[in-house]
DNA sequence: TAGCGTGGCTAATGTCATTAGCCCGAGGAG
DNA sequence: CTCCTCGGGCTAATGACATTAGCCACGCTA
Protein backbone atom coordinates (compact mmCIF):
# COMPACT_ATOMS: atom_id res chain seq x y z
CA UNK A 1 0.00 0.00 0.00
CA UNK A 2 1.02 3.53 -1.02
CA UNK A 3 0.01 6.87 -0.28
CA UNK A 4 -2.18 8.30 -2.86
CA UNK A 5 -0.26 11.61 -3.94
CA UNK A 6 -2.46 13.39 -6.85
CA UNK A 7 -0.32 13.69 -10.09
CA UNK A 8 1.54 17.13 -10.04
CA UNK A 9 1.78 19.18 -13.49
CA UNK A 10 4.90 19.04 -15.04
CA UNK A 11 5.81 22.56 -14.43
CA UNK A 12 5.38 21.86 -10.52
CA UNK A 13 7.45 18.43 -10.46
CA UNK A 14 10.22 20.67 -12.02
CA UNK A 15 10.13 23.29 -9.33
CA UNK A 16 9.45 20.81 -6.37
CA UNK A 17 12.22 18.81 -8.10
CA UNK A 18 14.60 21.44 -8.22
CA UNK A 19 13.69 22.80 -4.80
CA UNK A 20 14.51 19.44 -3.20
CA UNK A 21 17.66 19.41 -4.83
CA UNK A 22 18.81 22.19 -3.18
CA UNK A 23 17.26 21.39 0.00
CA UNK A 24 19.38 18.69 -0.08
CA UNK A 25 22.24 19.73 -1.53
CA UNK A 26 22.80 23.01 0.39
CA UNK A 27 20.29 22.90 3.42
CA UNK A 28 16.97 24.20 4.29
CA UNK A 29 18.45 27.29 5.10
CA UNK A 30 19.63 27.64 1.26
CA UNK A 31 16.12 27.15 0.17
CA UNK A 32 14.82 30.34 -1.22
CA UNK A 33 13.15 31.38 -4.51
CA UNK A 34 16.33 32.60 -6.24
CA UNK A 35 17.89 29.17 -5.00
CA UNK A 36 15.35 26.88 -6.60
CA UNK A 37 15.08 29.28 -10.05
CA UNK A 38 19.33 29.29 -9.97
CA UNK A 39 19.05 25.68 -9.79
CA UNK A 40 16.73 25.26 -13.14
CA UNK A 41 18.50 28.10 -14.94
CA UNK A 42 15.34 30.48 -14.55
CA UNK A 43 14.55 34.24 -12.77
CA UNK A 44 13.11 33.65 -9.43
CA UNK A 45 9.66 35.39 -10.61
CA UNK A 46 9.74 33.48 -13.55
CA UNK A 47 8.66 30.35 -10.31
CA UNK A 48 5.26 32.12 -9.94
CA UNK A 49 4.05 31.36 -13.00
CA UNK A 50 3.99 27.36 -12.38
CA UNK A 51 3.25 27.83 -8.14
CA UNK A 52 1.71 29.91 -5.91
CA UNK A 53 5.00 31.16 -4.02
CA UNK A 54 7.42 29.37 -1.08
CA UNK A 55 4.77 28.65 0.93
CA UNK A 56 3.79 26.28 -1.98
CA UNK A 57 7.16 25.08 -2.29
CA UNK A 58 7.44 23.98 1.15
CA UNK A 59 3.66 22.04 1.21
CA UNK A 60 4.97 19.81 -2.36
CA UNK A 61 7.95 19.06 -0.09
CA UNK A 62 6.40 18.15 2.90
CA UNK A 63 3.98 15.89 1.27
CA UNK A 64 6.85 13.90 -0.31
CA UNK A 65 8.60 13.91 2.97
CA UNK A 66 5.71 12.56 4.15
CA UNK A 67 5.28 10.30 2.00
CA UNK A 68 8.73 8.92 2.03
CA UNK A 69 8.71 8.41 5.66
CA UNK A 70 5.54 6.78 5.30
CA UNK A 71 7.26 4.52 2.98
CA UNK A 72 10.22 3.80 5.15
CA UNK A 73 8.02 2.49 8.46
CA UNK A 74 5.90 0.52 6.34
CA UNK A 75 8.48 -1.28 4.53
CA UNK A 76 10.54 -1.95 8.45
CA UNK A 77 7.13 -3.31 9.29
CA UNK A 78 6.46 -5.80 6.43
CA UNK A 79 9.99 -7.30 7.11
CA UNK A 80 9.90 -7.52 10.95
CA UNK A 81 8.87 -9.96 13.27
CA UNK A 82 5.56 -9.76 15.81
CA UNK A 83 4.86 -6.85 17.70
CA UNK A 84 7.21 -6.77 20.89
CA UNK A 85 10.33 -6.63 18.57
CA UNK A 86 8.55 -5.00 15.95
CA UNK A 87 8.89 -1.89 18.12
CA UNK A 88 12.94 -2.02 17.81
CA UNK A 89 12.75 -2.19 14.40
CA UNK A 90 10.09 0.40 13.76
CA UNK A 91 12.47 2.43 15.85
CA UNK A 92 15.14 1.77 14.01
CA UNK A 93 13.77 2.32 10.22
CA UNK A 94 12.23 5.82 11.96
CA UNK A 95 16.07 6.72 12.88
CA UNK A 96 17.95 5.52 9.80
CA UNK A 97 15.27 7.53 7.48
CA UNK A 98 15.59 10.73 9.41
CA UNK A 99 18.80 10.60 9.75
CA UNK A 100 19.80 10.04 6.01
CA UNK A 101 17.34 12.65 5.17
CA UNK A 102 17.52 15.54 7.85
CA UNK A 103 16.67 18.58 5.91
CA UNK A 104 13.23 16.70 4.70
CA UNK A 105 12.85 15.24 8.09
CA UNK A 106 13.25 18.53 9.69
CA UNK A 107 10.83 20.32 6.50
CA UNK A 108 8.27 17.50 7.34
CA UNK A 109 8.18 17.81 10.99
CA UNK A 110 8.98 21.49 12.29
CA UNK A 111 6.25 24.26 12.56
CA UNK A 112 2.66 24.38 11.94
CA UNK A 113 1.43 21.31 9.80
CA UNK A 114 -0.21 22.85 6.69
CA UNK A 115 -3.00 20.38 7.04
CA UNK A 116 -5.34 21.87 5.14
CA UNK A 117 -3.55 21.97 2.01
CA UNK A 118 -1.97 18.22 2.53
CA UNK A 119 -3.20 15.03 0.61
CA UNK A 120 -6.00 13.67 2.41
CA UNK A 121 -4.88 10.14 4.73
CA UNK A 122 -1.10 10.70 4.00
CA UNK A 123 -1.08 12.20 7.66
CA UNK A 124 -2.23 9.10 9.26
CA UNK A 125 -0.94 6.84 6.88
CA UNK A 126 2.46 7.79 7.50
CA UNK A 127 1.62 7.71 11.29
CA UNK A 128 -0.08 3.68 10.80
CA UNK A 129 3.01 1.56 11.54
CA UNK A 130 3.16 3.22 14.81
CA UNK A 131 -0.49 2.08 15.46
CA UNK A 132 0.26 -1.70 14.15
CA UNK A 133 3.13 -1.76 16.24
CA UNK A 134 1.52 -0.78 19.86
CA UNK A 135 -1.70 -1.53 19.24
CA UNK A 136 -3.13 1.44 20.86
CA UNK A 137 -3.63 5.04 19.90
CA UNK A 138 -2.13 6.38 23.19
CA UNK A 139 0.95 4.08 23.03
CA UNK A 140 1.10 4.81 19.19
CA UNK A 141 1.58 8.39 20.02
CA UNK A 142 3.42 8.36 22.67
CA UNK A 143 6.19 6.31 20.92
CA UNK A 144 5.95 8.46 17.84
CA UNK A 145 6.48 11.42 20.24
CA UNK A 146 9.50 9.21 21.71
CA UNK A 147 10.72 8.95 18.47
CA UNK A 148 10.59 12.29 17.00
CA UNK A 149 11.99 13.96 20.28
CA UNK A 150 14.99 11.75 19.82
CA UNK A 151 15.64 12.43 16.34
CA UNK A 152 15.14 16.02 16.35
CA UNK A 153 17.12 16.82 19.60
CA UNK A 154 19.99 14.77 17.70
CA UNK A 155 19.72 16.19 14.55
CA UNK A 156 19.88 19.73 16.48
CA UNK A 157 22.86 18.36 18.46
CA UNK A 158 20.76 18.73 21.60
CA UNK A 159 22.21 15.70 23.14
CA UNK A 160 25.42 16.18 25.35
CA UNK A 161 28.35 15.28 23.28
CA UNK A 162 29.33 12.13 24.21
CA UNK A 163 25.92 10.50 24.48
CA UNK A 164 25.74 7.01 23.68
CA UNK A 165 22.06 6.99 21.51
CA UNK A 166 22.06 3.45 20.51
CA UNK A 167 21.77 2.77 24.07
CA UNK A 168 19.43 5.23 24.50
CA UNK A 169 17.33 4.45 21.38
CA UNK A 170 17.69 0.39 23.05
CA UNK A 171 16.51 1.99 26.54
CA UNK A 172 13.59 3.72 24.90
CA UNK A 173 12.69 -0.05 22.84
CA UNK A 174 12.78 -1.88 25.53
CA UNK A 175 10.81 0.37 27.48
CA UNK A 176 7.37 0.37 25.03
CA UNK A 177 8.38 -3.02 24.72
CA UNK A 178 7.38 -3.80 28.13
CA UNK A 179 4.52 -1.55 28.08
CA UNK A 180 2.61 -3.02 25.53
CA UNK A 181 3.42 -6.43 26.53
CA UNK A 182 2.07 -5.93 30.07
CA UNK A 183 -1.26 -4.51 28.27
CA UNK A 184 -1.71 -7.43 26.25
CA UNK A 185 -1.32 -9.09 29.51
CA UNK A 186 -2.84 -7.21 32.11
CA UNK B 1 20.09 25.69 43.76
CA UNK B 2 19.63 28.25 40.68
CA UNK B 3 20.84 28.46 37.74
CA UNK B 4 23.75 31.41 37.40
CA UNK B 5 23.22 34.01 34.84
CA UNK B 6 26.22 36.32 34.39
CA UNK B 7 24.87 39.16 35.68
CA UNK B 8 23.80 41.36 31.72
CA UNK B 9 24.64 45.19 31.50
CA UNK B 10 22.08 47.16 32.01
CA UNK B 11 21.76 48.59 28.08
CA UNK B 12 21.77 44.40 27.28
CA UNK B 13 19.22 43.20 29.58
CA UNK B 14 16.45 46.63 28.77
CA UNK B 15 17.23 45.06 24.51
CA UNK B 16 16.16 41.45 26.43
CA UNK B 17 13.63 42.73 28.05
CA UNK B 18 12.13 44.11 24.83
CA UNK B 19 12.79 41.04 22.92
CA UNK B 20 10.88 39.20 25.43
CA UNK B 21 7.79 41.25 25.25
CA UNK B 22 7.46 40.99 21.43
CA UNK B 23 8.01 37.35 21.52
CA UNK B 24 5.23 36.68 24.29
CA UNK B 25 2.80 39.81 22.88
CA UNK B 26 3.49 38.67 18.96
CA UNK B 27 5.15 35.61 18.50
CA UNK B 28 8.62 34.49 17.98
CA UNK B 29 7.81 35.59 14.29
CA UNK B 30 7.63 38.81 15.06
CA UNK B 31 11.00 38.84 16.93
CA UNK B 32 13.07 41.62 14.50
CA UNK B 33 15.56 44.14 15.49
CA UNK B 34 13.28 46.35 14.15
CA UNK B 35 10.07 44.80 16.35
CA UNK B 36 12.65 45.23 19.57
CA UNK B 37 13.71 48.36 18.67
CA UNK B 38 10.39 49.88 18.77
CA UNK B 39 9.36 48.15 21.89
CA UNK B 40 11.97 50.57 23.39
CA UNK B 41 10.88 53.57 21.34
CA UNK B 42 14.24 53.61 19.87
CA UNK B 43 15.52 52.86 15.68
CA UNK B 44 16.34 49.23 14.95
CA UNK B 45 20.71 50.17 14.10
CA UNK B 46 20.35 51.47 17.39
CA UNK B 47 20.61 48.41 18.93
CA UNK B 48 23.62 47.20 17.76
CA UNK B 49 24.93 49.50 20.43
CA UNK B 50 23.91 47.25 22.81
CA UNK B 51 24.07 43.83 21.29
CA UNK B 52 25.67 41.87 18.86
CA UNK B 53 23.01 41.37 16.57
CA UNK B 54 19.69 39.23 16.42
CA UNK B 55 21.45 36.00 17.08
CA UNK B 56 22.48 37.83 19.83
CA UNK B 57 19.50 38.56 21.13
CA UNK B 58 18.36 34.75 20.90
CA UNK B 59 21.07 33.25 22.68
CA UNK B 60 19.93 35.72 25.85
CA UNK B 61 16.41 34.14 25.20
CA UNK B 62 17.43 30.80 25.08
CA UNK B 63 19.57 31.25 28.19
CA UNK B 64 16.52 32.55 30.00
CA UNK B 65 14.14 30.34 29.04
CA UNK B 66 16.37 27.62 29.90
CA UNK B 67 16.85 28.55 33.29
CA UNK B 68 12.98 29.28 33.97
CA UNK B 69 11.98 26.10 32.24
CA UNK B 70 14.74 24.27 34.59
CA UNK B 71 13.33 25.97 37.76
CA UNK B 72 9.99 24.62 36.99
CA UNK B 73 10.97 20.88 36.85
CA UNK B 74 13.27 21.91 39.88
CA UNK B 75 10.35 23.14 41.63
CA UNK B 76 8.10 20.04 40.28
CA UNK B 77 10.59 17.66 42.04
CA UNK B 78 11.04 19.36 45.45
CA UNK B 79 7.11 19.07 45.89
CA UNK B 80 6.90 15.54 44.20
CA UNK B 81 6.08 12.17 45.80
CA UNK B 82 9.11 8.91 45.25
CA UNK B 83 10.05 8.29 41.80
CA UNK B 84 7.83 6.26 40.28
CA UNK B 85 4.91 9.07 41.15
CA UNK B 86 7.68 11.99 40.36
CA UNK B 87 7.67 10.84 36.96
CA UNK B 88 4.17 12.02 36.43
CA UNK B 89 4.33 15.23 38.50
CA UNK B 90 7.96 15.83 35.82
CA UNK B 91 6.00 15.13 33.27
CA UNK B 92 3.15 16.99 34.00
CA UNK B 93 5.29 20.56 35.50
CA UNK B 94 7.10 19.85 31.85
CA UNK B 95 3.90 20.65 29.64
CA UNK B 96 2.69 22.82 31.99
CA UNK B 97 5.07 25.03 31.61
CA UNK B 98 5.47 24.51 27.60
CA UNK B 99 2.16 25.28 26.94
CA UNK B 100 2.39 28.31 29.07
CA UNK B 101 5.34 29.95 27.46
CA UNK B 102 5.07 28.47 24.11
CA UNK B 103 7.14 31.03 22.07
CA UNK B 104 9.90 30.87 24.46
CA UNK B 105 9.58 26.70 24.89
CA UNK B 106 9.91 26.80 20.96
CA UNK B 107 12.72 29.13 20.77
CA UNK B 108 15.25 27.27 23.51
CA UNK B 109 14.04 23.90 21.95
CA UNK B 110 14.29 24.75 18.44
CA UNK B 111 16.83 24.29 15.82
CA UNK B 112 20.76 24.19 16.71
CA UNK B 113 21.55 24.72 20.21
CA UNK B 114 24.10 27.51 20.49
CA UNK B 115 26.24 25.54 22.92
CA UNK B 116 29.11 27.83 23.28
CA UNK B 117 27.21 31.04 24.00
CA UNK B 118 25.24 30.23 26.62
CA UNK B 119 25.74 29.86 30.66
CA UNK B 120 28.27 27.02 31.35
CA UNK B 121 26.33 24.49 33.26
CA UNK B 122 22.91 25.89 32.20
CA UNK B 123 22.00 23.16 29.85
CA UNK B 124 23.09 20.37 32.60
CA UNK B 125 20.98 22.13 35.00
CA UNK B 126 18.07 22.26 33.20
CA UNK B 127 18.06 18.48 32.37
CA UNK B 128 18.89 17.32 35.73
CA UNK B 129 15.66 16.59 36.84
CA UNK B 130 14.76 14.05 34.36
CA UNK B 131 18.23 11.68 35.95
CA UNK B 132 17.23 12.40 39.44
CA UNK B 133 13.47 10.97 38.49
CA UNK B 134 15.02 8.06 36.47
CA UNK B 135 17.89 7.45 37.77
CA UNK B 136 19.50 6.68 34.92
CA UNK B 137 21.15 8.69 31.88
CA UNK B 138 19.59 6.78 28.66
CA UNK B 139 16.12 6.71 30.65
CA UNK B 140 16.59 10.27 31.74
CA UNK B 141 17.21 11.40 27.58
CA UNK B 142 14.25 8.74 26.39
CA UNK B 143 11.93 10.48 28.92
CA UNK B 144 13.30 13.93 27.86
CA UNK B 145 12.78 13.15 24.52
CA UNK B 146 8.91 12.00 24.74
CA UNK B 147 8.26 15.03 26.76
CA UNK B 148 9.93 17.40 24.23
CA UNK B 149 8.28 15.09 21.46
CA UNK B 150 4.90 15.78 23.32
CA UNK B 151 5.26 18.81 23.73
CA UNK B 152 6.87 20.43 20.27
CA UNK B 153 3.89 17.92 18.20
CA UNK B 154 1.39 19.63 20.60
CA UNK B 155 2.82 23.34 19.96
CA UNK B 156 2.40 22.51 16.30
CA UNK B 157 -0.45 21.39 15.99
CA UNK B 158 0.69 17.74 14.37
CA UNK B 159 -1.74 15.74 16.04
CA UNK B 160 -5.23 14.88 15.04
CA UNK B 161 -7.75 17.63 16.32
CA UNK B 162 -9.33 15.17 18.69
CA UNK B 163 -6.68 13.35 20.35
CA UNK B 164 -7.18 12.81 24.30
CA UNK B 165 -3.65 14.10 25.00
CA UNK B 166 -3.91 14.08 28.63
CA UNK B 167 -4.38 10.25 27.92
CA UNK B 168 -1.21 9.84 26.00
CA UNK B 169 1.04 11.75 28.39
CA UNK B 170 -0.94 9.48 31.02
CA UNK B 171 0.64 6.27 29.29
CA UNK B 172 3.74 7.84 28.34
CA UNK B 173 4.11 8.40 32.44
CA UNK B 174 3.03 4.72 33.33
CA UNK B 175 5.06 3.18 30.78
CA UNK B 176 8.43 5.01 31.92
CA UNK B 177 7.00 4.47 35.65
CA UNK B 178 7.35 0.64 35.08
CA UNK B 179 10.66 1.24 33.02
CA UNK B 180 11.74 2.69 36.38
CA UNK B 181 10.44 0.25 38.73
CA UNK B 182 11.62 -2.69 36.92
CA UNK B 183 14.90 -1.51 36.31
CA UNK B 184 15.43 -1.31 40.14
CA UNK B 185 13.93 -4.72 40.80
CA UNK B 186 15.43 -6.16 37.95
C1' DT C 1 -1.74 34.48 -41.04
C1' DA C 2 -3.71 36.40 -36.88
C1' DG C 3 -4.28 35.19 -32.10
C1' DC C 4 -3.36 33.55 -27.85
C1' DG C 5 -1.53 31.04 -24.10
C1' DT C 6 2.86 29.56 -21.97
C1' DG C 7 6.73 30.75 -19.78
C1' DG C 8 10.51 33.66 -19.80
C1' DC C 9 12.28 38.58 -18.26
C1' DT C 10 13.17 43.29 -16.06
C1' DA C 11 11.83 46.68 -12.83
C1' DA C 12 9.93 47.88 -8.64
C1' DT C 13 8.17 47.43 -3.75
C1' DG C 14 8.57 46.28 0.89
C1' DT C 15 10.69 43.71 4.77
C1' DC C 16 14.87 42.40 7.16
C1' DA C 17 19.71 42.50 9.11
C1' DT C 18 23.57 45.00 9.23
C1' DT C 19 27.23 48.68 8.48
C1' DA C 20 29.00 53.38 8.06
C1' DG C 21 29.21 57.63 9.57
C1' DC C 22 27.13 61.77 11.81
C1' DC C 23 25.67 64.28 16.04
C1' DC C 24 24.19 65.64 20.57
C1' DG C 25 24.54 65.91 25.40
C1' DA C 26 26.54 64.75 29.99
C1' DG C 27 30.65 64.68 32.71
C1' DG C 28 35.28 64.84 33.73
C1' DA C 29 39.92 67.25 32.89
C1' DG C 30 42.26 71.22 32.42
C1' DC D 1 34.36 78.08 32.05
C1' DT D 2 35.89 75.41 28.07
C1' DC D 3 37.17 71.43 25.70
C1' DC D 4 37.15 66.40 24.89
C1' DT D 5 35.43 62.09 25.08
C1' DC D 6 32.20 58.70 24.91
C1' DG D 7 27.66 56.67 25.28
C1' DG D 8 23.78 56.18 22.67
C1' DG D 9 20.75 58.08 19.43
C1' DC D 10 19.99 58.82 14.16
C1' DT D 11 19.87 58.67 8.89
C1' DA D 12 21.43 56.61 4.75
C1' DA D 13 22.87 52.81 2.31
C1' DT D 14 23.68 47.82 1.11
C1' DG D 15 22.37 43.43 0.13
C1' DA D 16 19.39 39.21 0.89
C1' DC D 17 14.49 37.91 0.14
C1' DA D 18 9.48 37.36 -1.45
C1' DT D 19 6.35 39.05 -4.33
C1' DT D 20 3.81 41.87 -8.01
C1' DA D 21 3.27 44.28 -12.39
C1' DG D 22 3.81 44.49 -16.88
C1' DC D 23 6.47 43.38 -21.18
C1' DC D 24 7.78 40.09 -24.82
C1' DA D 25 8.86 35.94 -27.73
C1' DC D 26 7.72 31.53 -29.22
C1' DG D 27 4.76 27.99 -31.00
C1' DC D 28 0.40 26.10 -31.97
C1' DT D 29 -4.23 26.55 -33.76
C1' DA D 30 -8.10 28.44 -36.11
Amino acid sequence: MTALQPPRPAGVARVVAAARSVVERDGLAALTMQSVAAEMGIRAPSLYKHVAGRHAIEVELVADALGEAGAALHAALDEAAPPPAAIAALLDAYRRHALANPDMYRLATTGPLPRRELPAGLEDWAGAPFLAVTGDAHLARALWSFAHGMVILELDGRFPEASDLDATWAAGATTFARAHMDRRNG
